[in-house]
DNA sequence: TTTAATGTGCCGACCAGACGGTACAGTAAT
DNA sequence: ATTACTGTACCGTCTGGTCGGCACATTAAA
């Protein structure tokens, strides 16, 4: 049921996450859908858990075997931008409609302020907060398709962060 | 007119941009709205025009008397986040609206790709872009309310991208 | 063993409200 | 007469949500 939703939500944006079209997509009827879900909210809100839960595991999936300082913020920058929208079309989609809802967006900010305290423990304070705010900075308007980047460039970019995290380079 | 469509926007949310709204707000009646505009989708066309032409002229506002390098990518960063969410509600409000509809978000994205090159023509690519994707990262963030740092963190933040961006600084 | 009662999972028709848009007669100023 | 609206009424569509009911399975009673 949840995955008829995100097809719905992947092929035809957020906007048009109607309880019809769930219904469709899963082969089902509206009042099938209703009996899942007390209401749309209640949808929108499983969809917000499963893509902040598969966040995390994308992020656990690429820990790093080393411990060395900064790897964790690594795995972090390559799970969230090392390829262009590749593994998080849902919550891309979703992020335009759930921005717009306090109750839908809260946990996402939950997710987020316990994120950066758990990726940048062992980087000085300030340049985990400068690659953190860029590759989400990227993460975003990859998303809006709002990315004044080409490829190549964005090539350098990711590495750079990369770069920057675990080897404590320095900017040029 | 568009006064009043801004108005709704932030007080409402752009979800709530309605025409019979508007015309409420603006005292007019809803003829009055569509003589105006021939559609709904032409309002939201010029409100995106009109944020873009805002931010375009609070940078330009901004602009350094001395032409040292990186000064033109400093009053950048002070014009989009010296202040949390002070100049630009109306934009803030409307992305998540506007990013659904790639007929509204095309003149952001061509926005977009003209400011890079203009800001950043006098610091190495590679700086520029992670200083770049940082002040937008922070924005955005901002703007959902995603930000997972505090006011004084905030502070910190700003002050070290517009050092980065116009002395030349190295990461702590 | 047959019959009745209860509960579950789902269907599909329908409803009420909202919204974009149309139509049109009227009006006040230029 | 033209322009720039107002005000009202209306239409078609879309959407979330309700509601009665149906098929089926399990359980209880006779």
């Amino acid at each position: 049921m949840l995955d008829a939703a995100e097809t719905v939500v992947v092929k035809h944006g957020a906007v048009r996450l109607t309880l019809d079209a769930v219904a469709k997509q899963a082969k089902a009827s509206k009042g099938g859908v209703m009996y899942h879900f007390p209401s749309k909210e209640a949808l929108l809100q499983a969809l917000v858990t499963r893509a902040i839960e598969r966040s995390h595991a994308a992020r656990e999936n690429l820990q790093p075997t080393s411990p060395a300082p900064g790897q964790t913020l690594r795995a972090y920058v390559r799970a969230s931008v090392g390829d262009p929208l590749g593994n998080d079309r849902v919550s891309a989609a979703l992020l335009s409609v759930v921005a717009s809802d306090p109750k839908l967006i809260a946990p996402v900010r939950e997710f987020f302020r316990k994120r950066l305290p758990a990726i940048a423990k062992d980087v000085p304070f300030e340049r985990a907060a400068l690659i953190h705010l860029a590759t989400e900075g990227l993460w975003l308007m990859d998303l809006f398709k709002l990315s004044p980047f080409n490829k190549t460039q964005r090539t350098r970019i990711v590495r750079l962060l990369g770069e920057l995290a675990a080897n404590g380079g320095e900017l040029p």
